[in-house]
DNA sequence: TTTTTAGTTGACCGTTCGGTCAGGAGAATA
DNA sequence: TATTCTCCTGACCGAACGGTCAACTAAAAA
């Protein structure tokens, strides 16, 4: 079946590093490629349009936040506990970047959604699954903690989720997304 | 002192239509141009550069924001109902935007910061001040309600505040705005 | 009325954008 | 080894990008 190579691997990894820290626009397709160590012409064997890679990206990025949520979510604690551990371990990621960086990256989802959401549905669908599915998870979260109005209250833990994140890079300050850890605990209850 | 004429304003006005409606660079110079009716060259006669002009359309949104803080938070109600009330209102904006142009634009501010705060310090630094103005109003609000932990909850408050607009974009969707009302009324007490 | 000065115009600049394509190279299969 | 199919290459495309400029126009100020 012809050579073999991971030259798509690399342009995934570059479109991930490339558009989490400087968003679609910004990220051109040369510059991509040059990140990733590839000639244009093989950036489009194998995606049809910048815009297939920022699917592929989306999804390699939902795959590491399952992940992500896995860790944070994990029932080694009480419900409500983790939902601190979860804006906790986020706001330790954003400083990570932070440090390395020199700034704040923010959500990559909430990142894409406000940037491309306007002029791209296909994008918008699979960032809306993304957010369904975080809100799904805290549900259950809710669930075991035995609260009322789960569904609401887990709405509003993600809308908090995300907006935190989105001034913590505004501020270029991390910590905003620490101090919701305990708003979070209290909101749920 | 020379001819007079209103072509800066028409410049800011298409500005502001277009960046809120598609972002910063969706939105080009030739384009926004052409929605005022005014030649490119005019453009940099006005404008010194084509993120000169985004600063002033921020100011613009700024001021238009001023105002609806304050009929949102008017003291025609007690203040916890002030801060419902400010939800309930961003949603029926929200609403007309999608009525009006099939989507949900979102804030104009949380959309650029997300967009531009990665690589314009000075627009970063604008928004800083809307947001950080936006928590102080909500914080006097909380202070009339005599209740504790002022500046914490308002900072939450935001955070909630952007965070839903966010969503209410990416899901098109402004009643996730509207629904957050009794959320914030709850998270404040 | 003359001078001054702000506003207007449209052609033009270099660069970068996303995207295309024919042809060559090389590894897996037969 | 011969064939097949994937991957690689680099030149090339038209369009759009932000931005520049000198000449021109017209209204306000002298």
């Amino acid at each position: 079946m012809g050579r073999t190579s991971d030259a798509k691997e690399r342009l995934i990894q570059s479109g991930m590093a490339l558009i989490h820290a400087g968003g679609y626009a910004q990220a051109g397709v040369q510059e991509i490629c040059l990140h990733a160590g590839v000639r244009k012409g093989s950036f489009y064997h194998f995606f049809a349009s910048k815009s297939a890679l920022a699917l592929a990206v989306v999804e390699r990025f939902r795959l590491f936040s399952e992940q992500f949520l896995d860790q944070a979510l994990a029932n080694d604690l009480p419900p409500l506990d983790r939902l601190t551990r979860l804006f906790h371990m986020t706001a330790l990621l954003q400083q990570q970047s932070q440090t390395e960086n020199g700034f704040v990256k923010g959500c990559p989802f909430g990142n894409l959604a406000l940037e491309m959401s306007g002029h791209d549905e296909s994008l918008r669908h699979a960032l809306m699954e993304v957010f369904a599915n975080l809100q799904l998870r805290l549900q259950q979260v809710l669930h075991e903690a035995a609260v009322t109005q789960a569904e609401n209250k887990a709405e509003a833990l993600v809308n908090l989720f995300e907006g935190s994140i989105l001034l913590a890079k505004t501020h270029n300050d991390p910590q905003i997304i620490h101090r919701m850890g305990a708003i979070a605990r209290k909101l749920a209850r």
